[in-house]
DNA sequence: CGGTATGCAGCT
DNA sequence: AGCTGCATACCG
């Protein structure tokens, strides 16, 4: 259990969005940033009110192979999980069939979360930190696996636009030598019909698991061949409810001062935003999720590839032509080797029993 | 890639 | 009885 804390450069103003900052907002902003910076822990043993100790809240940072979190002991969730991606850690092995969701033992057991909460709940169990993210190491990919890493996501959604939006990071690094994401859930409020704000969200299970309303993710990238002190962020609050393919990602792009107050968080407090600007990542780079079509041929090309049967090599096929969409010659070089293998094994014409 | 639900053997 | 690993099946 340890791991390198990067420093990082300095930036200055970050505007982007609808929420454009003016100069004066940037320096109060700046200002804010260095209060916390230099906040020190008030001494606890000269406050007679502190003799038995203060209460403890368990938010401070675990660390693990691959990932680093805070955990919310009363919502059985993280507050906020971050993780480094480059191009070697998602070249590897590791796969998620030989991992098991399962609280994660360095959390009391007063405060975790079990399975148990999770099953029959109509909600998945989705990971902060990808799975895929750590496919250069077993251990690493195992420990995503914990319940400390997970939160309570509607299925289409972790299925489909927020896993797409985690391949489009993993993307990332083919352009961007080193990429930073804090991921986590939000409980956001809503207007009723009396015009009152309110905060209301879902618990599951025994353990009174908080479903969130929305998942943020905060990105900062730094580019091949830039300046080490080029940077760039995307700030992004998806809902936790099915997105269709007709939703871009830049539709959920906001400011990063607006997610730092929906979550009481200060992302990336060591970067100096009083020098030069951080890049808008959506600028920088396309900020484009992979298209209907591209996401099927991707889904079929791994049940081609995973493929235990002629028939459901088959049927993973047909599938794919019965979408309208045409597979690429990668897919029908991998169908065909898929093909010739499994012929060979199985029993030539009876006895199959799928 | 992201998930789900079974059943079963083997161990404590 | 309950966990743990493992293999099977299914979905988007």
């Amino acid at each position: 259990m340890k791991i390198n804390v990067k420093s990082l450069r300095f930036f200055g103003g970050f505007v982007f969005g609808a929420a454009a900052s003016t100069a004066s907002c940037v320096a109060a902003l700046n200002i804010y940033r260095e209060e916390i910076l230099h906040r020190k822990e008030e001494e606890p043993s000269v406050a007679p009110e502190g003799r038995y100790g203060f209460p403890l809240t368990g938010a401070d940072i675990r660390v693990y192979a691959n990932h680093s979190l805070s955990y919310d002991q009363a919502r059985r969730t993280p507050r906020w999980v971050a993780e480094h991606l480059s191009n070697e850690k998602l070249l590897g092995k590791a796969d998620r069939k030989h991992c098991k969701f399962r609280p994660d033992p360095n959390v009391p057991v007063l405060f975790t979360a079990h399975n148990d909460d999770y099953l029959g709940s109509g909600w998945s169990r989705g990971h902060m930190a990808p799975a895929a993210d750590n496919k250069f190491s077993e251990q690493a990919m195992a420990e995503t696996f914990y319940l400390s890493n997970i939160v309570p996501q509607n299925y289409e959604n972790n299925a489909g636009f927020w896993n797409r939006f985690e391949m489009y990071c993993r993307d990332l690094t083919k352009r961007f030598q080193d990429v930073w994401i804090i991921s986590g859930p939000l409980v956001l409020p809503e207007v009723g019909a009396n015009g009152k704000k309110t905060i209301s969200y879902q618990v599951i299970g025994k353990d009174e698991v908080a479903v969130p309303t929305h998942l943020f993710k905060v990105i900062l990238a730094q580019k091949k061949g830039f300046p080490s002190d080029t940077l760039a962020l995307g700030a992004f609050i998806v809902p936790n409810r099915p997105i269709g393919f007709d939703h871009p990602l830049t539709e959920f792009q906001v400011s990063l001062t607006d997610l730092e107050r929906m979550s009481g968080l200060t992302f990336f407090p060591k970067v100096d935003r009083t020098r030069v600007p951080l890049k808008n990542l959506c600028n920088l780079d396309s900020c484009k999720l992979l298209s209907l079509k591209d996401f099927n041929l991707y889904i079929a090309t791994r049940k081609v590839g995973d493929a235990r049967n002629v028939y459901k090599l088959d049927k993973a096929m047909s599938e794919l032509k019965e979408a309208g969409i045409t597979p690429d010659e990668y897919l029908l070089k991998l169908y065909a080797a898929k093909k010739n293998e499994l012929a060979s094994k199985e029993v030539p014409d009876h006895n199959r029993g799928d």
